[in-house]
DNA sequence: ATGTCATATTGGTGCGTACCAATTACATCA
DNA sequence: TGATGTAATTGGTACGCACCAATATGACAT
């Protein structure tokens, strides 16, 4: 599909279609992480100038495609060899998904049950993560969150009160992050999370419905638009035995 | 340091420096993270093009370097704007650092107690992850890790006997990984980690020295080479108390 | 003040070229 | 048969150019 199509003078034909405007790099890689998941790994790939012909693009934008997904781990490269795929055990890298998107990923249905949806102020903690004064006001959010009506996860959401006006009389059921994009225009492009093992109290236990002092994971996540500036502060507790974390990991670079 | 010495002719005089050797985008981007660092957030990098000028290199490299900076989140960009200085609150992304390296970082003093060292056969899982037969002899490193004399983590180490000759004679107190990439030249540049919480049984609460049930990551990490060959599998149990895990994530590229 | 428009600036895309460096394949020789 | 050297192949580095797209700036009008 979408073939090259040289047709009239230079490059941007007026005839273009509107949803093949992504940058040729871009597309090029998509379709090229879909082949390369189909073969098995450790075969090679065509080589540099060969899909640059195939594709009808140069070889540096065949060499950008290539460079994302090596970054990735889906493929690697061998200097005088060749391109080959990756033995992608794990293979989804470490994406920021929402629990919405991943439990709809899983094929589980996602669900919330709201614990407290309020307006307090920032404190200093949360005043700092967030850039703002300390009694400014924050909405806090707490959900209980549930895969096919099962708990997962006790979430608590803390976002600056002046950039979401009117969110607490919204339905919080749906995903927030879809509200939070669709609705306030803030998209978190990255987030810094810091991960701890902790045991979990007579409280957060009975809501989680598993005995007091069983494993789980706390996710303090600090999520930050394009320009890192930070929106939004999150603390989860993850049950321990229906949430595992897997993640790539790559020598630095120095 | 290692300053830039325009001095004679053009770039790669004779006279060269034999580390200097890398390639110009690597050594700008290391010079470019170690200017930024010092640079208060959201401060303006000079532009692309000036950057190319200062540095005597063409704009094509100026953005091989910032591309790297950008991914691991030390710089942002906007458009029309320019590349920016990133709030990094962590810093320093997920890298895959060893014990040693990770304790001396943070100025401690790294030690071992080795627990056992043998050999045996590989079982099934071990195999599978390994890509070996079930029956092939593996080697079994299980050390209690110190930082400053206080126990951090139990970790056991599993690898190819094959690969690996005369690995039980060594001396296993130095850096493991150290011997394995000079004596065995085996490089791991990837790993593929899975984390999850767990509550600690009493061997392995007395080793590190906490109460029955403390929580803890258990972490399993199939180490590999540039080819994507597993090396290794290491399960290791971290005691919550004294660490934790910090990552920077990005939305995922499609 | 406030909005609007043209313009300059800045990062983003894409191509092409030339040459270097690691690997592989193959012919050659001992 | 096995080692050795040579040439072709393949990814890596670096440069330069041309143009696009988002942003910022400032003149101007309201």
């Amino acid at each position: 599909m979408n073939e090259t199509a040289p047709s009239t003078s230079s490059d941007t034909a007026e005839g273009e279609v509107p949803g093949s405007q992504r940058p040729k790099h871009a597309r090029l890689r998509q379709r090229l992480r879909a082949e390369v998941q189909r073969m098995t790994a450790h075969t090679a790939l065509p080589t540099e100038r060969e899909l640059a012909g195939q594709y009808g693009v140069s070889r540096s934008t065949v060499r950008q495609a290539l460079d994302a997904l090596a970054e990735s781990g889906v493929v690697y490269r061998v200097h005088g060899a060749g391109t080959f795929a990756a033995s992608t055990v794990v293979a989804k890298n470490l994406t920021m998904s929402s629990f919405t998107e991943d439990m709809e990923a899983r094929g589980l249905v996602p669900g919330n049950r709201i614990l407290a949806a309020d307006e307090r102020e920032a404190g200093r903690q949360i005043a700092e993560e967030l850039r703002l004064g300390e009694s400014d006001p924050v909405v806090r959010v707490m959900r209980l969150r549930l895969a096919d009506e099962w708990p997962m996860c006790l979430e608590t959401v803390h976002l600056p009160a002046a950039r979401v006006p009117g969110l607490l009389e919204r339905d919080l059921n749906d995903s927030l992050y879809r509200i939070l994009r669709a609705e306030y225009g803030m998209r978190l492009v990255r987030a810094e999370q810091v991960w701890t093992a902790v045991s979990l109290d007579e409280r957060s236990a009975v809501l989680l419905g598993v005995p007091t002092g069983s494993p789980a994971f706390q996710v303090r996540r600090v999520g930050m638009d394009e320009r890192s500036r930070p929106l939004e502060v999150t603390t989860g507790l993850y049950r321990a035995d229906r949430y595992e974390m897997r993640v790539a990991v790559r020598r630095g670079l120095e």
